[in-house]
DNA sequence: ATAGGATATGAGCGATAGCTCGTCTTCCAC
DNA sequence: GTGGAAGACGAGCTATCGCTCATATCCTAT
């Protein structure tokens, strides 16, 4: 594998102009991505489209991955945003309308910028956040898992972990494909939402024989 | 989104002397892609690794992604004869042992080469292969969806395409996380295969309530 | 045996990448 | 209001990239 780059922002700004300068870094190297693509988003491409200098840029950021780095880790500040917020309104909700929910937030995470969404889930490994984002994706589980457990008697499942990750992984890699790789299967939101409900409720709550 | 590169072979080689040269750079750039990333894998060091000079590189593949888009295929092509070898194997088997049978062939397709799956599957958007991986994807949903119509009347689906989507994309997400991206939970494959043939089977025939 | 296509070579070109550093400007504590 | 820290600037360095082309070697059909 590539040998770890830098990826931590080298100073933090204190004043209002240079937290500007630092945003507008961060919102030019999103736009590029998904402009452009990775490859061609270059250090000085992303300075320019900024406004800024591109000795600036490396006032704050010591390399490329790093700027990545921060986009990522500002999309995902705001995925987890909704992901606690929901998961908290479903504490006590039953399981069918939970999961549901979920689902729901799930497909509307993936909204929020799709191609942004897709450039960045390629570009997660190369840049050294795999660790974040896993850790995150542990974050989600064990929250989920919090839930599973309120409900435990109504479960029939063996373990409460890998239950969570069955479902978590299933609900995310489904929502992921079928809205980045949009089918004529798949239009319907409505429609995800159910099959995918069905399916998670199916394997959590299997009927009595 | 970044312009499409030329990705297919310039000439094929007809001698044994230049398909063992096609065959070498091919191959390096696979272990040039696992070791270094796709970043550091410039074509003259895929050229050094493979011990062919680039001026040959560059008489069988017109760019670096061409290259890559080579080892896609290659990869691809291992994959899905598996695949297809189960799925005539598994015809006339009832769900429960067909589905375990599937989820089995996909963990072992992606324990082929998985450092090298991961970066390739990264690299799928970016070297225009997204459409051959989609077609090989629609042809695995075909394929399975065959099996489902020869299964109808155990099912409880409305809709056989939506079904085959839901079961494939659930199989080789699942697989390709676990596999991935091991986890405390999930080092056990038996458990794995279980878990998600349950997953599975609960969505296809859940059981009269 | 040899002509001529197929194959192989690698120095080196132009382009662009990431990044540094010396200089200038702005801000704020006192 | 001024001195020094914080911020902004951008010409330009080095390294490396993808890639071409003139030349040399090998293979095979005749």
């Amino acid at each position: 594998m590539a040998r770890k780059p830098l990826t931590n922002p080298r100073k933090q700004a204190s004043q209002a102009r240079s937290r500007a300068t630092v945003d507008a870094l961060v919102e030019a190297t999103a736009r590029i991505l998904v402009r452009d693509g990775y490859d061609k988003a270059s250090t000085n491409r992303i300075a320019d489209l900024a406004g800024v200098s591109i000795g600036s840029l490396y006032q704050y950021y010591p390399s490329k991955e790093a700027l990545v780095a921060a986009v990522i880790d500002r999309h995902n500040r705001q995925i987890m945003r909704r992901v606690r917020t929901v998961l908290t309104e479903i504490a006590s909700q039953p399981i069918e309308r939970a999961v549901r929910r979920l689902v729901a937030v799930a497909i509307e995470a993936h909204r929020i910028d799709p191609r942004l969404h897709r450039v960045l889930a390629e570009q997660i490994p190369r840049v050294g956040r795999l660790e974040n984002v896993e850790a995150l994706n542990r974050e989600g589980h064990a929250l989920f898992r919090g839930y599973l457990e309120s409900r435990r008697d109504e479960l029939r499942v063996r373990d409460l972990d890998l239950a969570a990750f069955m479902c978590a992984t299933s609900i995310e890699t489904l929502t992921h494909t079928a809205v980045l790789y949009p089918t004529e299967i798949l239009q319907d939101a409505e429609m995800l939402i159910d099959e995918t409900a069905r399916l998670i409720t199916g394997y959590l709550q299997p009927p009595p024989a």
